[in-house]
DNA sequence: TCAGTTGTTTCACTACCTGAAACAACCATG
DNA sequence: CATGGTTGTTTCAGGTAGTGAAACAACTGA
């Protein structure tokens, strides 16, 4: 599935992309991460509110989204219980299954760090309404190409 | 500088760039983790030890590269000085500061850990030249346009 | 029934990260 | 040149994140 040739170096024009698309990532991560931080959430925390926000899921499963160890999700969840946040119910079908839901307060915790994404505003805001529309055509190429992995429901 | 209001909500298309950006940024972080640990690097050793294969750094200026304290940085370079891929060199002109420069190995480490982000060969692999020089001015606008915090030299 | 599997947790361990305090060296001012 | 303030680094205590192994309960299939 990989390259071919897996030391050839790209060209210039591809590793500036990378290059700027590094910077990105940093911009991106570092305002995460200080978004959550305003909140008192850590990122790891923050991005596992996210998932829960959207739909409750079992442990097994926010594990294998956060790609992580399932003992991990344990601390994680332990902590944004006892802050009400989050909050752990039997799965009906299954006793071994805890599945974890955000409360209402969790819900809208995610709902906040989400629309106080600052870097969604600024530096976008520089683009104009066809510029964003070309950029989210690259972007989905981009994902598009190599198949997210998405080995999910097949579990 | 910021949003005159903070609290307005964003379209839908500027929204689903963001999305979209979020998941690029995922797999660009999964993907340098993973480079990172091949080479038996945690991710911000690696971070560090790329800054430090540009030029030779004091303590300090790493810490504000990296946007955290400077007691952080010291188990950081500790680690990976026991490795021998970084070394502490004293200031000529101020005995306080320690200056971490990467070792010829350590170089060598940050080279190959450059060279083999699969993020930058697959998913751009996927768009053509032109695409990419698209991509590149986007992202530069988007960069460009909040002034990347720069407050480096006139420290 | 009972052996194997699966979902969660606990435990020990490492790394990251912060903030406060210690310490040495620098610098300015009297 | 003494001395007090500042700066650069480290140490320490304390908390979060992450892994892997082992324990445990519950499910499953023969």
């Amino acid at each position: 599935m990989a390259s071919e040739y897996p030391t050839r170096r790209p060209d210039a024009l591809t590793m500036e992309v990378v290059e700027l698309i590094g910077d990105v990532v940093a911009r991106f991560y570092a305002d995460y991460e200080e978004a959550a931080g305003e909140r008192a959430l850590t990122g790891a925390q923050a991005r596992l509110l996210s998932l829960l926000s959207l739909e409750p899921l079992p442990m097994r499963k926010l594990a294998k989204r956060l790609k992580c160890e399932p003992s991990n999700v344990t601390g994680i969840v332990d902590r944004l219980e006892a802050r009400g946040l989050v909050e752990r119910r039997p799965d009906p079908n299954d006793r071994r299954v805890k599945v974890a839901a955000a409360t209402e307060e969790g819900r809208r915790a995610a709902r906040d760090l989400r629309e106080s994404l600052r870097f969604a505003r600024e530096p976008l805001a520089a683009l104009s309404g066809e510029e964003r529309e070309a950029l989210r055509g690259l972007l989905r190429r981009m994902l598009g190409a190599d198949a997210g992995p998405e080995a999910d429901s097949p579990a």
